[in-house]
DNA sequence: TTGATTTGGTACCGATCGGTAACATATAGG
DNA sequence: CCTATATGTTACCGATCGGTACCAAATCAA
């Protein structure tokens, strides 16, 4: 690297991406902290930190570090909304073809060996309390998943859609409460296996 | 009392039991604390409070916090294996009584509506760095599970016995953290009916 | 250019965290 | 009984927690 003159600007020195605004660093630094070491193991000062700002700024953004919470679990939601959205336009009208794509999508997921499993659902196991702003994100997100599976299995023409739904849905719970408990050798390696099989137990 | 099915916790609420010797008395109000609140949200003075004892004792019986959280996975995961000690009991040689006991029995601890799951599947989400000592016993726990189930799958005659255990094991361990995330109109109320026709489809 | 808004920096707040020193009091065993 | 061990009490440690006051620098709009 050419030595740098000046102590001044440096633009393009290192910095990944100056252009975010605060609000975005920061969010993006939540993120990833909360989801890889836990939203309680996790300070504000810590968030700011990465996000290379500082916490007067994250608390001009956020009125709280539970609030701050609640945005990162809503944004995580949002980008689950838009995965149904990209797997409809992918399979426009063939119903069973989306439900293979969720299948594999989840179990990309599950493996994962760097995952840490669902984001929302640990913030339920993390977060007890009964008011905390988190949960309403977390059981609307959860709720909605459950409605938007049952469509589709409804949708594809599967028997028993209801029981169905619920099978894969809490399959896929399971599969991502697993790949951290059981790190090593786990059964999510059986897990789009064991989605097909139960899949094609509903078949007409 | 039975035993119960296995991980949640909950020692007596209201017992002063002054007769308990303090590490006794320690590790039941860690248990409940614990369990109840989550790991990182109880300190050590609330649970010497709790127990009618000082935080100078707790360090005299627990080296540590982590080492308290340790043996209290530890004795969840031994009264775990009593349970298995029991069904076993209950209905000697007959391995198909010994399934559905243990169906039952999972499905009455997945709707428990004061239930938050399992309790060591939690410490794992809760405690995401890789060197904590409970680590260690979480994962042996739900190896030793997972290998128990596949052996009564097995015993039962069942087909592709380990594929059905990982099912049941994955079912479970899904309706356990949904019980948390989706504490109203959960789909953990169908465990029972979902299991038996998983159950049923493995059937020779 | 000016004036208002946003951001960064630093120092601080009270509270709580996990953990310990020192000493007083029980309780047990010989 | 006396002595050793276990327990209770209090005060404290440094570190960190979530959150804020204050002011300077940068940015942006008019």
């Amino acid at each position: 690297m050419t030595p740098r003159f000046s102590t001044e600007a440096a633009e393009s020195d290192l910095a990944p991406v100056p252009a975010l605004p605060p609000r975005e660093r920061i969010l993006n630094a939540a993120s990833d902290l909360f989801y890889r070491q836990g939203i309680r193991a996790v300070g504000v000062d810590a968030i700011a930190e990465a996000a290379g700002t500082n916490k007067m700024t994250l608390y001009r953004h956020f009125e709280s570090k539970d609030a701050l919470v609640a945005e990162y679990l809503r944004r995580l939601s949002g980008k689950s909304q838009q995965f149904w959205a990209h797997i409809e336009r992918e399979h426009p009208g063939d119903f069973r073809r989306q439900l293979g794509a969720w299948l594999e999508a989840a179990g990309k997921d599950a493996n994962d060996p760097q995952g840490r499993g669902c984001a929302l659902a640990n913030a339920a196991v993390e977060l007890a309390e009964k008011d905390h702003p988190a949960r309403r994100v977390i059981e609307e997100h959860k709720r909605a998943q459950r409605d938007r599976l049952t469509k589709l299995c409804a949708d594809a023409g599967l028997n028993e859609p209801e029981l169905l739904a619920d099978e894969l849905f809490l399959l896929l719970e399971g599969a991502r409460v697993c790949c951290q408990s059981m790190p090593h050798d786990n059964p999510c390696g059986r897990f789009v296996r064991v989605g097909e099989a139960i899949i094609a137990s509903h078949e007409k």
